[in-house]
DNA sequence: CGGCATCTACGAAGATTTTCGTTGACTCAA
DNA sequence: TTGAGTCAACGAAAATCTTCGTAGATGCCG
């Protein structure tokens, strides 16, 4: 039995670089996947194949066939994946606020006047609310 | 040779339970972190020396004798941490944005009034300059 | 002194992650 | 039909992470 049906764990380095890959497409092969990755580092054709695979069985992505080749997406959207790893982060090393780990986000990199704009029109938002 | 002189890689997931005790408490002994962390889950002594052991040489944590039992501190602040390890999920899920990553924290979870003080107060500082 | 308690050091097993070689199936063209 | 090219499957090696048993050193108490 496959484990496709477990909770669905935190990717793992190489799973979010092929998530990565795969969100900014949509869907692709794995030799498309490969090719993106190849751009940024030595890796072998394989080494790509047998993860994708490791990441159906784990559910982070689904496949349909396409003739002969596969075609794979992510089986979960980038922003909830986002989401799931801010609340990991926060977990860990913000006490679980999300807010003080924005803070310090922003106190990293001088936000840009749009952004800073953005915030604030969410922060009205939440303070409407 | 140890490699204590690498880089400063990207703690584990136990090393970084570690660290968190080792901050909470400034510095402490083995047994002390051993304590902490058995409050979460079980876990052996010699697997939390271990660990200390491993990060004394990856350089994460630095260590003075006190008799028979050696002190553990951690090496670096709590808050470089916290920028180092948003930085490395900003730029793997943000487009290297921090304020981008920011943003989608702050929408994750309704900040409290005090919060959206203190961050319309970094703003406005930001601005500012 | 002798034994118990407490430490560190060492090594190794087990689990997970990363990597890729090899094999066999299929496709297309000569 | 056969050979070159492309693909998935499989298995296994290598690297890393997690766990702890065992052994040896040291301190302390009677």
């Amino acid at each position: 039995m496959t484990q496709s049906d477990t909770p669905a764990r935190k990717p793992t380095e190489s799973e979010l670089e092929i998530l990565r890959a795969l969100w900014s497409k949509g869907s692709a092969t794995v030799r498309e996947v490969f090719e993106v990755l190849s751009l940024e580092r030595e890796i072998g054709y394989t080494t790509v194949l047998k993860t994708m695979q490791i990441m159906l069985d784990k559910g982070l992505v689904s496949r349909t066939e396409d003739g002969k080749a596969h075609i794979y997406a992510a089986a979960m959207r980038e922003e909830d994946m986002q989401g799931q790893l801010l609340k990991d982060l926060s977990d860990k090393l913000f006490s679980g606020s999300p807010a003080l780990l924005a803070m310090h986000a922003l106190s990293l990199q001088p936000a840009s006047d749009e952004e800073i704009q953005l915030i604030k029109a969410l922060i009205e938002r939440k303070r409407g609310a």
